[in-house]
RNA sequence: GGAGGCGUGGUGUAGCUGGCCUAACAUACGUGCCUGUCACGCACGAGACCGUGGGUUCGAAUCCCAUCGCCUCCGCCA
């Protein structure tokens, strides 16, 4: 509780000497004026300490009546987290109360005088301990929270990188240049925030979804090299890694192809890690295509950080006498495998769970096979013969002790359940070594997928993404792409490339169209009939007429990439005022609702969905 | 939209196979004592209608139903 007989005063003209975190004995002797807040004070009678904290750390105050009866009085009322002016004598300590675990240790300070600039109620979080706290309560309190040492760091950490960002691409030779957060909703891509006209009502801005079309009108612009460090917006579920506002680091430049993007990349990459985590990154990042990645990892953001990979076992069981084998390859599927070492062993109980693991994933099943002691365990033990058994296991490279997990299936559910398994079995065994950091590029992703909902085709990115030129030269050719039959749209491949780290996709670009031409036909491909695409995107279509350079670029989430940097959990902790996964702000109660005067002004009605 | 986990003094937890709970422990907080502490120590004290609503029961923190909030995942996120 603050006590309210407590005597404020003013700072007057006083000014901070030293960071309390940054006191050495190189000062001993001088007198300094310290600001900051009361980390913990201890009481002994006729001593009283007070550690006191500001951003750069802790450091101790003595005070007593023999240095200052004034100071002692004042130190006698004060109580954690006030804030105060200390002007004191800095004084080596003796040898036995030297404190080694504390940076500021070997010093301490002897307040001359104490000034309480403000006092404060007991927190309803522990702000000097590290332990875990309610992380709804830390962000009702936000402003608590952020004095802890953890999101201290985790905020210089996101400064240090947005700076290093800055002063690399401008190095480069890339002008930050600002593009509008109000614009126009875009028919592709996530659900948009909308934010009505009060001067034309009726009508809508969108929040950016990203700057991606002024971005390439800037490269019309002649503008070249051009970056942001921009929040966008996308109005969609939560996760602990996605936020409704966040921040990109937006590149795009003129004349790329994909090589020169990489290298930019790549440096870029090398540059934070130095800079920030003071370590040295080896470039440049291995390259693998998205079919690579599907069939070996089955994701198209693999971690790579150990092994386990996804082999093709269907030769083995060519002859196979089990039924659901044959009749999944008969009818075009696959059999894939993935080895989980020393896992022979595992309860029936541990395999059932398994099992619906694998189904809740969207297999129809798991088979599994341990090879236990020169024998086997499997369910379909009495299909298998020796040269399958031997076989199965030579192709997965497996060892006695080992379990073997199998699923019969079409391609794509086959090798994306056995990559969640594989992803939950390593976690689960603990083979993830937490210290790595392994960048890989995926290249050469289709350009088109199908939605699952409503069975069209859709941008894999996004609909300015340029094919690759082979693919180009066919969709020019082609008077009607929208009726090419599904299995062309499936192998045209776009020149598309991600950045994944550890199983985390960190940034996506690719080289655009800068062709009228081509992106009326890229259009249509997607459904857009020649007087939709004018309609929605005519002025990108005019602008590609007046001389459009080629040029392609690449986006960072810039939170997803500070929160794998600092180590993070979630990207909650790196951003200073984060919502909940319900979108919500619990400090600022937003969402809230507005006056009825308020909508009137915007030619807007509320309507009851209930 | 779906699945799971959690919700008990300021905070973190225990209790949750119903009665011993008039709710325990730690910490924080308040008061007092203490001149070398640094997670200071010691003593005393205040502080919770157990998320909310309903039900079962002689009796509910505990069992059931509903609901709200937070967290994680799936869907979704060009």
């Amino acid at each position: 509780m603050a006590n309210e007989t407590v005597e404020i005063s003013d700072l007057g003209n006083l000014r901070r000497t030293h960071y309390c975190g940054q006191v050495g004995l190189s000062d001993v002797g001088k007198t300094v004026t310290l600001l900051g807040w009361v980390n913990r004070r201890r009481d002994l009678g006729e001593l009283i300490f007070i550690d006191m904290r500001d951003r750069t750390g802790l450091v101790q105050v003595v005070c007593n009546r023999a240095a200052s009866a004034e100071a002692f009085r004042v130190a006698e009322a004060v109580r954690s987290e006030y804030v105060l002016a200390v002007i004191g004598t800095v004084a080596a300590r003796a040898e036995g109360q030297i404190n080694r675990d504390m940076a500021t240790g070997s010093i301490e300070v002897v307040a001359q005088e104490i000034r309480i600039l403000n006092t404060a109620k007991t927190p309803p979080i522990y702000i000097r301990d590290e332990a875990e706290q309610d992380e709804l309560l830390r962000l009702k309190y936000r402003y608590l929270d952020l004095r802890r040492v953890p999101m201290q760091r985790n905020l210089e950490f996101h400064h240090k990188t947005s700076m290093a960002v800055r002063n690399y691409l401008s190095e480069q030779g890339y002008w930050e240049i600002e593009t509008p957060m109000m614009t126009r909703s875009t028919p592709e891509g996530a659900r948009d925030f909308l934010v009505p006209s009060r001067l034309d009502p009726g009508k809508f801005y969108a929040l950016a979804q990203s700057p991606q079309l002024f971005k390439q009108l800037l490269m019309v612009g002649g503008t070249d090299k051009y970056f942001q460090i921009v929040r966008c917006f996308r109005d969609e579920d939560l996760r602990a890694d996605r936020q409704p506002e966040f921040t990109q680091i937006d590149i795009e430049s003129s004349f790329a192809t994909e090589e020169t993007v990489w290298e930019l990349v790549e440096g870029l990459m090398k540059r934070l890690w130095k800079d920030v985590m003071n370590q040295e990154l080896e470039t440049p990042f291995p390259r693998l295509t998205y079919d690579e990645a599907m069939s070996r990892f089955g994701s198209d953001k693999p971690d790579t950080r150990f092994g386990m990979e996804i082999q093709d076992v269907t030769p083995v069981f060519k002859n196979t006498a089990f039924g659901v084998f044959r009749s999944t390859v008969e009818s075009g599927g696959t059999l894939r495998a993935i080895c989980l070492p020393g896992q022979a062993g595992v309860s029936r109980h541990e395999v059932d769970a398994l099992t619906v693991r694998a189904k809740t994933h969207g297999a129809k099943g798991l088979v599994t096979v341990a090879y236990h002691e020169g024998d086997i365990k499997s369910a379909i033990k009495k299909y298998l013969t020796e040269d399958e058994i031997s076989g199965l296991k030579q192709a997965v490279g497996a060892n006695d002790g080992d379990m073997v997990l199998i699923v019969a299936d079409a391609f794509e559910t086959a090798v994306t359940v056995l990559g969640r398994l594989r992803l939950e079995m390593a976690n689960k065994l603990g083979l993830i070594p937490k210290d790595k950091f392994n960048f890989l590029w995926i290249t050469k992703f289709p350009l088109l997928k199908r939605n699952e909902e409503t069975g069209e085709w859709e941008a894999a990115h996004h609909p300015f993404t340029s094919p690759m030129a082979e693919d180009a030269l066919t969709l020019l050719r082609t008077e009607a792409p929208e009726a090419l039959p599904d299995d062309v749209k499936a192998h045209i491949y776009a020149r598309m490339y991600d950045l994944v780290m550890n199983g985390v996709e960190l940034a996506s670009g690719s080289i655009r169209i800068h062709r009228r031409d081509l992106q009326e036909k890229v259009f249509r491909l997607l459904g857009l009939s020649n007087e939709e695409a004018r309609n929605k995107f005519g002025f990108l279509l005019d602008a590609f007429e007046y001389g459009a350079p080629p040029h392609g670029g690449i986006a960072f989430g810039l939170d997803r990439l500070v929160m794998l940097m600092a180590g993070c959990d979630t990207i909650r902790d790196v951003i200073a005022f984060p919502k909940t996964s319900s979108g919500t702000c619990p400090l600022t109660d937003a969402p809230a609702p507005v006056d009825d005067k308020q909508l009137a002004d915007l030619g807007l009605a509320r309507i009851d969905r209930k």
